[in-house]
DNA sequence: CAAAACATGTAAGTAGTTACATGATTAT
DNA sequence: ATAATCATGTAACTACTTACATGTTTTG
């Protein structure tokens, strides 16, 4: 459901034509965030049809390139669309891009959701740690008991490193202009 | 891609029927792996017909709870999928769930895959770090770039934890007869 | 001049989401 | 009795994936 927006915030770092996002979705963007030209070229002619971008042509007539351009309607639409839409912890991507949108377009007051989804977390956290204590508090585990804690610690561990990262962030996402 | 075996595993695990499955995958098996009862029921009716579960009515015939069971032919496919399925550092949740088959039947040899996944995040961090030291060395740094700087440290950060995690399960997962 | 990279698209199939639909059992 | 939970499904829509398709520009 965020494709589009991913789309238009990585337009509002760079304008770029489709064959370029393509790329830049491969290289760094594609670190944490996927989309194949397919869905870019279709994304792209759409929101053209939203009014959310325009097209610059560029080059010679034979030459097709395009250049896309992130109008103030689609700047409007990513402003909206990180203020209504509202993640859980599982939607941990989604924030990196609700970041990057607050990083080009000022800030965006993310404080208020940050602080939600690190309660969120660590009330995931303190059911992990419950499961810990009830089901492997033994001496001894089996080879499949022990293959069960290390896919709990997985989580423990994951929702821990993002509590850590989270607060950190707080400091810089909190002087904003709600 | 692999919602079909995450059910087969879930199956393995606990026979249940379709409402069952639903509750499991939105309690404890949803931490990490996410199903509706629609995908659910839509994926049992598949597995029937290609004869890797069995389905047993429950109670009278008014209440038609089915309890649908791994069949050995399912048993074998979670094997093959397990060993055959070639997995990329952002497919870590569905490293999880290889761990759950293994842990559910037999050693698969799980060793190889470990190391190369493990292998592909030091890459990966080592690229991370790459991007630190020639973007992010300033004394002072933007709001911007700040935040730009905070999804970086996520992905650091990410890397970092999980590598760790990994190189623990090394030891449960190399006694294997692969 | 040939191969790689640039550049943009369509088509078909699969998977996932949201809404609709029905009926039985259990607890208040 | 009635509301909540149990229990199973269908239909319509949307998104994503894989394969196909075509032509240009740059580099060796």
């Amino acid at each position: 459901m965020s494709t589009p927006h991913a789309i238009l915030i990585a337009l509002l770092e760079k304008p770029s034509s489709g064959y370029d996002l393509a790329r830049r979705f491969d290289r760094a963007i594609g670190y944490f965030w996927q989309a194949t030209h397919q869905q870019i070229y279709r994304e792209l002619g759409r929101m053209v049809a939203s009014g959310w971008v325009t097209v610059v042509e560029e080059g010679a007539a034979a030459s097709r390139k395009k250049i896309y351009r992130v109008l103030p309607v689609g700047r409007e639409e990513v402003a909206r669309w990180v203020r209504e839409t509202r993640l859980g912890v599982d939607d941990r991507n989604v924030f990196l891009l609700k970041l990057r949108a607050d990083a080009v377009i000022g800030p965006l007051g993310l404080g208020e959701e940050l602080r939600r989804l690190i309660d969120e977390a660590s009330a995931r956290l303190e059911t992990y740690r419950e499961i810990e204590r009830r089901d492997f508090g033994a001496a001894q585990l089996t080879r499949a008991q022990q293959l069960q804690y290390a896919i709990l610690k997985a989580g423990i561990q994951t929702q821990t490193q993002w509590l850590a990262w989270a607060e950190e962030l707080r400091a810089i996402v909190s002087d904003e202009a709600a």
